[in-house]
DNA sequence: CCATGAAATTATAGCCTATTACATTCGCGC
DNA sequence: GCGCGAATGTAATAGGCTATAATTTCATGG
């Protein structure tokens, strides 16, 4: 720790910035074994402060687990928007797709994390947290490109997202890499976005659209 | 039940049957509020034993998890069961999905459990609940019908219950039914469904087969 | 009928969350 | 500059949960 830090980062008090060391380090343990494997106790031995400490940043330990799905959710949505943004010979679709798909394997502790059930109560007041939610969402909506008429874009924006998340929950589970299954997951995936793109260019069709997006 | 059990349930020794009581109990329990809700101590306080007998049957709280899974997975494929052996004017995969989309919704503590995360170790080795789980997927491949080739339908199969998985484990979360939401949980299901048998009949057509499931 | 071992109990250790009361230190305003 | 209040952190403690060890109960088969 050095011995005087920056002036005002929001939150620079007279030992560290410990409600920001608190959440990395949450989302630090969480990457490895998931949101069942975050102690406040051992965050603060590891942070160096004592056991109570963290109480002074968060009521209790599900206050902290919001906190650090909001940070999750937030890297997950500069991974989404990073997808769509590089140049790819693949649909903005099917980039999303595999995105997410990337994330919820290789980050997967973070990503049970982010989708693990919580007191609705929660959900409802915290805005920051539901934004990022919404965030996401819209992200999603974005890829499927302007062509379709807004509620033709929901329905097939939700289609995939609930499929791709599907997928990741069930892989993580070893139900998709048994000897049933002579299909990998990310060509699963990539059945999804073919799937979506030829429902939606029919949907759009017979509602008298143009072409599917590219 | 008669005053004198059969000579050998494999577990009534001198009390009760608290084994199969324990899975019971806890099955109730986390229809309520999902698996974190069990705690051995309440159950055996419920049942009026000491809290210590639990790990008589169970070698710890994982391990009664496991066996509550495991019943919850046959309770949950005899639904699926029923739901393609009645009649109905929808097809088999159209009610697979339906059954599944309900049992998620509406028993979610269970459903929640069933595809909670473990040990990859336990479920590697506990051939119970992995047969369960194989006998959950036959039941959707067997959905699908006869006519598609047998890879064509894992895929679709594999399509469809990661689709569905994911509608409810994202409807529990409250992400669809926002205002951003147009179209309610149900037809995100039936469109699912459409999308599958439109695409499995499409690749049936090119694979030179014959028509789609009824 | 009684020895045996499974089933259950009491006692206890250890980990974790959370609260209360007390100590420290930062920084703002006079 | 300096003191006071609020923000921050600590020590002590209560209470819940999982899990183990040592001991007791009791149905059953030889």
């Amino acid at each position: 720790m050095p011995p005087r830090l920056a002036r005002k980062p929001v939150n620079t008090y007279h030992h560290g910035d410990l409600r920001d060391a608190l959440v990395q380090a949450a989302l630090a343990e969480a990457e490895q074994g998931g949101p069942e494997s975050i102690s406040l106790k051992a965050l603060a031995k590891q942070l160096g402060v004592s056991q109570p400490a963290p109480y002074r940043h968060f009521a209790d330990r599900e206050a902290l687990l919001e906190a650090v799905t909001a940070e999750a959710f937030r890297q997950f949505n500069a991974v989404l928007r990073e997808s769509v943004s590089k140049p790819s010979k693949h649909s903005r679709l099917s980039r999303i797709a595999r995105a997410t798909l990337d994330f919820g394997l290789r980050r997967n502790g973070i990503y049970r994390l982010m989708f693990a059930s919580r007191t609705m109560a929660a959900v409802a007041k915290d805005s920051e947290l539901s934004n990022a939610k919404m965030e996401t969402f819209g992200l999603v909506l974005q890829a499927l490109g302007d062509p379709a008429p807004g509620f033709l874009r929901e329905r097939h924006a939700l289609t995939i997202w609930t499929g791709v998340h599907g997928v990741v929950m069930l892989a993580e589970q070893g139900l998709l890499t048994g000897e049933a299954a002579h299909i990998s997951i990310e060509e699963l995936v990539e059945d999804m976005v073919r799937q979506t793109e030829l429902a939606l260019s029919v949907a759009i069709k017979a509602a008298g659209g143009g072409a599917v997006a590219r």
